[in-house]
DNA sequence: GTGGGAATCAGTCCTGAGGCGGACCGGGAT
DNA sequence: ATCCCGGTCCGCCTCAGGACTGATTCCCAC
């Protein structure tokens, strides 16, 4: 048996999913609330396996309290559940440890098997955003290191070029700088392409960033 | 009708999922391959909308097939397939763009509805798996301790266009990796250089370090 | 249902950027 | 003296990048 609690601020949507997992054999409804601190005060008094939560609710959102029930020892899975698409929210929950991710629109027989795929331990996430969840992590896994080229192959002059670069700076701007002609910073950042192996100068304050050539100060 | 092509070194593999892809009225197999090399060869002779592609095979592995097939415009779905779990290969390949990872063992269903969902622009991850992929999110995201500032002027989609600008990527390359036209993405960064009132995207990867949205990890 | 924001894509236009070749100068190494 | 190299400068040519306009779809808010 399934210990399930539903936590959602709106009554008709409790009571849509209580139909839908009331029919179930092996699921039984252990309590409901109607925001994050209901829920996390209910689930202190109870054991349950799975908790449903909306992510968007007055006093306590759906992310604080994943957060605060999954700290607890022994603490059920949560399966998120929002109206919309994969945003802000959502993954702040996922990153609170959440289980999955389901749109509130999701078919009866889909909602049940993801109730028993993460309360064996698996995790489950909506179609129509496993998407945005692998794009995401394509843009903050880089791609494993590059072979780079080292900094010490610049000239001196280049070095000094690369740093006016990785500021922002157009060629004209670093002409003017370092009165040069605009000719010459672009032979200049020829060549430091070249050695880097870099394709554009947006790679190359990229460089300048990830070799420690400038550091990033955090706010100021 | 859904052209189809299965990359794998084992014969007997492809003559499994051409029974059971055969019998769809609705996907045909256009060509199949036992390595890499043969694969990214026949899909330059033919169009195909999905591609199969077993990750483990001599010569060129399914990464580097996945990656050279994707560079290519116009480039079909990728849905890798491998007999383990999620390892390190199968990340390679979700980082090379891969629209999808499925386990060799999925039922003839899923198999059939994951080529649909892939078909349609969806992306699709095995549910024993997608619990790794959460862990990976949460692992490697950074918490939501970001200093922003104008950020939040920014969609949920253009900070992430603006987050592979950040990593010296192409216009063309962002479109491939998020699966948009490019005209898609120099709206976006347009919106973006304006937003954050920016010039270029030299520019823009100075503010995604300077703002915290990505930092510099001089390897460990 | 009407309006508006977000996301998607197309097409045009223009400029900065970057590749390539060549040239001159000064100094240090040979 | 000669040669090489780093720094400086120039022109030519192509193209990716960015500005702008406009269209469509979806979905939410009023």
């Amino acid at each position: 048996m399934i210990r399930v609690v539903l936590v959602d601020d709106q009554q008709l949507v409790r009571t849509g999913f209580r139909m839908v997992l009331g029919a179930q054999p092996d699921i039984e409804i252990v309590a409901e609330a109607a925001d994050g601190a209901e829920a996390v005060a209910a689930l202190r008094g109870i054991r349950a396996d799975v908790v449903l939560m909306d992510v968007r609710m007055p006093r306590m959102d759906g992310v604080e309290a994943t957060r605060l029930i999954l700290a607890e020892p022994d603490a059920p899975k949560v399966l998120i559940l929002t109206t919309f698409d994969l945003d802000e929210y959502a993954f702040a929950a996922i990153r609170a440890g959440a289980s999955g991710f389901l749109l509130k629109d999701v078919p009866p027989a889909d909602l049940l098997s993801a109730i028993r795929s993460v309360h064996v331990g698996d995790a489950v996430v909506a179609p129509s955003t496993t998407r945005r969840l692998l794009d995401l992590v394509t843009a903050y896994l880089p791609s494993e290191s590059r072979p780079v080229g080292n900094l010490n192959v610049l000239t001196a002059r280049e070095r000094e070029v690369l740093l006016h670069v990785a500021r922002g700076l157009s060629n004209m701007e670093i002409a003017a700088q370092l009165h040069l002609a605009e000719a010459t910073v672009k032979t200049h950042l020829g060549r430091i392409l070249a050695k880097l192996e870099l394709r554009d100068r947006a790679q190359a304050v990229v460089y300048a960033y990830e070799s420690g050539l400038i550091s990033s100060r955090p706010k100021g």
